[in-house]
DNA sequence: GTTGAAAGTGACGTAACGTAATCTTGTATA
DNA sequence: TATACAAGATTACGTTACGTCACTTTCAAC
């Protein structure tokens, strides 16, 4: 039998949990001191271990004491509950991930972010997967599919896409200058460079997503990030000058 | 001005989450009627689209107040640290999700679970990577390295582990028969096969991690699952009788 | 016996509503 | 226009797993 505070020290769990425990019934003390102070003995603080283990695991109390208390417990079936709780969890939290990487990114190009038409097109995109895959196969063919997948996509952000998020906000930032203006041709000549690095040749395949990309429907469509038309019309104008040169 | 029953009707929002908004001052409604009804207009239900759409980012009430009302509040650093808190979160789930899938593995082997037990191994683990590594390169040479990622992981589950789990677990609950009785005799020449298909002709590798699987010590070093001495035993009297034939 | 630390017992606060009870308002119909 | 019934208002308690007072009592050392 040893006091609240050697519990304390040993688990590192405090005084007001063990209260708690005791009050809800999951983790009665093993006896009272005459002056009704908390005694416990080593079958408790085992208990105790477990209980806390089974909270690193995501249960809640409540189950918990139906997993410690019931001695038939189907311990197989409660795992596996446990683990779909969680891969749904894992879900979510992925798609905030995903969705939140998409903001930062949008909000680096646009620089700013209109909540309710974000929220539009996700819910959009999360509808339409099949539809996106036909129009997907419409424009493009089967062996362009391995190159769609290097184009930038705005809910990563791995190093290459965040250099293209980087070059497009920065294009964006200076459209009040000149098409022809030498800060906008130095990102252009970027832009080309990393193109020619990414798709090498296959000019065939830009041509297509060029296609796409200028058409505000068809973008929609195979799911690509809006640009906003004047954007469009500007880079191609700058895109002209520099293939001029 | 639309009544309560029109925004819950387009947007799917309760009465009560519509009172409570308008309780803690997040989202009051545009007027009220003569008797007190609450009314609102288009402003009122865009932000309210914003706030749904905020809260599936997993903001709180509390940050979306700041974040809707502050005019000049910073997104970027906003949605960069709820990134970095959704992170944390991933973290969490993805090792719940590997200590579930490694409970329910051991139960199949062992048919029971030592909570206390298990949580000392995990607490070991999580301590000792460093130590572990050293281990591993001490008993293994750098080009085993491939072949130790096919041995059974206790923390998955894709097929092949699986079937490794199973087989051993149908071992562990013949062990009351001879070594040499069909049944077991079976499962042996499905684990020779199955050793066979994912290692090859690599005999000395096998060698070295049956070395360190019958060693307590060892196994514990390099992170082995821990397996009973008498179940190692009879497997090992089970093996040379197969190989006798 | 004194005294200071530790423990006891309430009780309130937390987040974002759900739910129930009771009373009032809006509106469609007879 | 009186009435009935749906919809809305207010109030308040319940939820989870404790943290944090405030105030009182017990324990252990001196």
């Amino acid at each position: 039998m040893i006091s609240i505070k050697e519990v304390t020290k040993q688990t590192g769990i405090s005084v007001r949990t063990l209260r708690y425990y005791d009050e809800i019934n999951l983790l009665p003390p093993a006896g009272k001191t005459e002056g009704g102070h908390r005694l416990y003995g080593e079958k408790e603080l085992k208990k105790l271990q477990e209980i806390q283990f089974l909270k690193t695991l995501g249960f809640n109390l409540k189950e918990i004491d139906d997993m410690l208390s019931n001695e038939n417990w189907d311990w197989a079936q409660g795992l596996e509950n446990q683990l779909n709780y969680i891969m749904k969890e894992k879900e979510k939290i992925l798609e905030i991930e995903s969705t939140l990487k998409g903001l930062m990114n949008g909000l680096t190009i646009d620089g700013k972010i209109d909540l309710v038409y974000v929220n539009k097109l996700i819910q959009l995109y999360k509808q339409d997967t099949e539809k996106r895959k036909l129009y997907k196969e419409q424009y493009f063919h089967s062996h362009d599919s391995e190159l769609l997948d290097l184009l930038p996509n705005m809910n990563r952000n791995d190093p290459d896409t965040l250099e293209w998020i980087a070059l497009i906000g920065q294009l964006k930032q200076h459209m009040n200058k000149g098409s022809d203006a030498p800060e906008i041709q130095r990102i252009i000549r970027r832009i080309h460079e990393k193109t020619i690095e990414t798709f090498g040749d296959n000019e065939g395949f830009l041509d297509k997503v060029w296609e796409v990309r200028k058409s505000p429907e068809k973008s929609r469509e195979v799911g690509f990030y809006p640009i906003e038309q004047d954007m469009l019309d500007f880079f191609e104008k700058a895109w002209d000058i520099f293939m001029e040169n």
